[in-house]
RNA sequence: GGGGUCGUGGUGCAGCCUGGUUAGCACACUGGACUGUCAAUCCAGAGGUCGCGGGUUCAAAUCCCGUCGACCCCGCCA
């Protein structure tokens, strides 16, 4: 390193240097970002991670410097020597914190050279996410790359501030652990020592953060990688980081303003935002019904709308029946959308049908009168729709008519859709709030069984216990997550710590005991060890850095993100691995079907 | 597993629908000129298996079939 750099020190950075150092001697080392040669002066922006500072060579200065300065190149690392001056007037950089100065360059080592680039590192410049994500260590010298890190940086520490404030211990837990049934697919590891045996990556630290309360750990966190081999969206990643929390001896109106203050914590120190709390809460049905989505986005209005009464006598017959089977027909106004052309219309049903919904009732509010294919069945009840929906001429409705919840999901997926075609989402704003009182299981048509809507071991509301024995599917959980914009940000439950309880829901769930014994009997042991009280909760940190940064995928805020293939561009893994290895294993691969 | 969009010098795109010049443009790159630029400018130049394979045709970047890859969506993600 010496030798390489001679002696020299960096004294300052390429972001700090302003008026008040003219006239300071300086040494700056960095990255060659621009380079503009005038032939008898040549300027070079150089540029580290804290920005930009711009560096003249002048041969009245020093003719060797200046003629080094014409072998640099895009990207060559440089270190500078050189005295801070005000630029002449007039030549001012506006557009640079550091503008007002620049270097009058003595001396110049060309610490390194580079090739020339495989794509510009150009802010504007728009290049394919696979040619970046091969040179990811490249990309990242762009300075918006470089900030979405900033930010992630920032809120790990401020996760860790306040919740070591709050008493949490930091555990880790094992990465190598066993398989779990239920839940995502998961990563597998076979074992050399125990052959035939494989380990599991954990799709999250779920039983060990419960053990770590029967173990009197009490609170617990920890920034940890997850792992589900499920396919990718511009969301999902193979493998994620949670924000993973446990608490012992608090019920969830405890527990919750817990979180709400790590999120304020958040909010305030990384985007200057200051979160009203408590966050609003929802009830899983208030959710669904009012926006036809268990993770609604408040950013904006759109409502639904309770209609199954008007048409419960009405001329109408596909809804009455619909009705008279104990389904719901539910309503939402699209202001402003009587103008919508046919095939805009059309296309919001396909989206409803690709909703699951068997059609779509569209009805322009003209001045006069309706327009719908089934108007005349609608007709007679135009008064009291107009007045449910709080609609006028102009306006477009669109009814779905089916069981609950289908009927106002699909809506809510279409809800979504017009809000975003008629700009209804304000940037730069973020709505929080709180999703309670999930149902604690669900009937699943293809396994024939009850499936736990969040994990098997969240407990039933205290009320609602007796109803696992009568009526399951009525059952509430101890279950929230937590949604920001309409987007899952975090998720938990307090857990089942009676063994009695626990067993219960196995056997609700078709889990045998002796099934549960072998899966997780360590777990149904440690509860019978006094384990006190417990609930924690999950939240996505991509998710939560994408939010912060603006950004639409969780690749822009991962450093070395995965291809929707699983993939990794840069490492070309996954990869074929030598026999050898295979061996040691005891692993031969199948023929190719 | 299914649906959609895309794939053309290093990068970003046009050309494809309606087959036929030497595949065009911008940026980057190379050489030259230039002492106040900051997306420097000006002049000159080099650089292409049109993702891959097959088919149709006198002729394919262009039409057809298959395949691979990237991205978006559905399923999936307790």
């Amino acid at each position: 390193m010496t030798a390489t750099l001679g002696g020299w020190r960096r004294s300052h950075t390429c972001g700090e240097l302003r008026a008040a150092h003219v006239g300071q001697t300086v040494t700056l080392m960095g990255w060659a970002f621009r380079r503009r040669d005038h032939g008898g002066l040549i300027f070079v922006d150089l540029r580290d991670r804290e920005g930009l500072t711009q560096c003249v060579f002048n041969p009245a200065t020093s003719g060797e410097a200046h003629s080094t300065a014409q072998d640099v190149r895009s990207e060559f690392v440089l270190a500078v020597q050189g005295t801070v001056q005000r630029r002449p007037p007039g030549t001012e950089n506006p557009k640079l914190p550091t503008g007002d100065v620049e270097i009058q360059v003595s001396r110049l080592k060309i610490l390194n050279e580079s090739k020339p680039l495989p794509f510009p590192l150009e802010e504007e410049a728009a290049v394919d996410e696979a040619v970046r994500l091969k040179y990811r260590y490249l990309d990242m010298r762009r300075p918006q790359v470089l900030r979405n890190f900033v930010i992630r940086d920032r809120i790990c520490r401020a996760v860790r501030d306040y919740l070591h404030g709050q008493g949490f211990l930091e555990v880790e837990t094992p990465f190598l652990t066993r398989s779990t049934p239920e839940g995502a697919r998961d990563f597998l590891v076979p074992s050399r020592l125990s052959r035939g045996h494989f380990y599991a990556l954990p799709q999250s630290p779920q039983l060990f953060k419960q053990l770590l309360m029967v173990g009197g750990f009490e609170r617990y966190f920890q920034i940890v990688r997850c792992f589900r081999d499920e396919d990718l969206r511009k969301d999902r990643q193979p493998e994620f980081t949670q924000i993973d929390i446990e608490t012992s001896f608090l019920d969830r109106d405890e527990f919750l303003p817990i979180v709400e203050g790590m999120l304020v914590e958040v909010f305030k120190r990384v985007g200057g935002i200051d979160l009203p709390v408590p966050f609003p809460r929802l009830a899983y049905d208030e959710a669904i019904a009012r926006f036809g989505s268990d993770k609604p986005d408040l950013r904006y209005g759109l409502e639904l709308s309770e209609c199954s009464d008007l048409f419960t006598a009405a001329p109408f017959q596909t809804f009455a029946q619909v009705v008279a089977a104990g389904g719901a027909v539910k309503g939402l106004r699209v202001p402003g959308g009587g103008g919508m052309s046919r095939k805009e219309l059309d296309d919001l049903v396909e989206a409803a049908k690709s909703a699951g919904a068997k059609g779509l009732v569209w009805v322009k509010v003209n001045p006069d009168g309706l327009q719908s294919p089934v108007a005349r069945f609608l007709e007679p009840l135009k008064l009291g729709l107009l007045g449910r929906l709080a609609a006028g001429p102009g306006d477009l409705l669109l009814l779905v008519g089916d069981q609950m919840p289908l009927a106002a999901m699909v809506l809510g997926r279409l809800r979504q859709d017009i809000a975003q075609r008629l700009t209804l989402v304000p940037p730069q704003e973020f709505r929080v709030c709180w999703v309670l009182d999930f149902p604690l299981v669900e009937w699943s048509e293809e396994e024939r069984r009850w499936d736990a809507v969040h994990h098997p071991f969240t407990a039933p509301r205290d009320e609602d216990l007796p109803l696992l024995d009568t009526d399951p599917g009525s059952a509430r959980a101890k279950a929230y997550d937590l949604v920001i914009n309409g987007q899952e940000a975090a998720g938990g439950s307090i857990r089942i710590h009676q063994p009695a309880v626990q067993e219960k829901m196995f056997k609700l769930l078709g889990i045998a005991p002796q099934e549960a014994r072998a899966r997780f009997g360590f777990l149904l042991e440690a509860l019978e060890f006094g384990a006190p009280p417990m609930g924690g909760i999950a939240a996505g940190l991509d998710r939560l850095v994408a939010l912060l940064a603006g950004e639409e995928s969780i690749r822009e805020v991962i450093a070395f993100p995965k291809t929707q293939k699983g993939t990794c561009p840069l490492t070309d893994a996954p990869a074929p691995v030598d026999p050898g290895q295979l061996k040691d294993l005891g692993i031969r691969l199948a023929e190719e079907p």
